[in-house]
DNA sequence: TCTTATATATGATATTATCATATATGTTCT
DNA sequence: AGAACATATATGATAATATCATATATAAGA
């Protein structure tokens, strides 16, 4: 019980969570690093269920040891270093391959909810 | 590597996982047993990402040690005996109350559908 | 009889996410 | 100066979720 997001989505063997292609698209857009990023979840819209911190530095190494992004420490500027993401070809490769799934999943959940709508009018409530 | 879905989505706590809501979903239109809402989760959408049997039938006694369903034996009809549940009030209003995180998620779906595409285009691809 | 579809179930294991905690830099407030 | 806070990363232990491998059993069809 912890007022988090809610499950799995059975990605075994995908080795980067839910959260990796979010990941793998904003670094896409912009090379940035983990505390940036956590950021841009919440700018994009994940709000009730925002994934924990460690699990966004965890996807991130885990992305490098796949060779989906690489990393460099960036010194400049303001605040302790930061540790710079940037995506590879593989990464875009992946990402690539992933937008079918995205798709499915973005279809199954509006379905949800329109059928949720219709039962909601219906139903004895 | 499987070839299976992408993930958990942190519902830590949840209790019936990334699955629990869909057949909440399916049980509230009309009571069903496993064999069957595995059925009906192909015919939902769930194609490239379809959960485990096991996953099923687990979650299914899991809501309903959570008291979100109920089952009972149905031997009429050909083949070996269905367990067939049906939604509690319980369940509605947990239904109810999922309905917020799944509508955030289809969201950020839609969100990440559309950026993509927009990098796809304009992308030294 | 053999195969297939129907139907449920469980113990072991793999995978993913969080929790608790540690470290460190730089800014702002008092 | 000292305290508090935002920035920034990291790891070991633990919790939660999903699958794998396997077992059982009924009935229909070839």
């Amino acid at each position: 019980m912890n007022g988090c997001g809610r499950g799995f989505r059975g990605s075994h063997g995908m080795g980067i969570g839910f959260v990796g292609p979010f990941l793998l698209l904003f670094i896409s857009q912009k090379p940035s690093h983990g505390y940036e990023l956590m950021d841009e979840l919440e700018k994009f819209g994940f709000k009730i269920y925002i994934p924990d911190q460690t699990t966004v530095y965890k996807v991130l190494r885990s992305m490098e040891e796949m060779g989906l992004v690489t990393s460099a420490w960036d010194m400049e500027g303001a605040g302790p270093a930061r540790r710079v993401y940037r995506v590879t070809d593989k990464g875009k490769e992946f990402l690539d391959s992933s937008v079918a799934q995205i798709r499915e999943e973005e279809e199954i959940y509006k379905k949800f909810l329109d059928t949720y709508k219709k039962i909601e009018k219906g139903g004895e409530r």
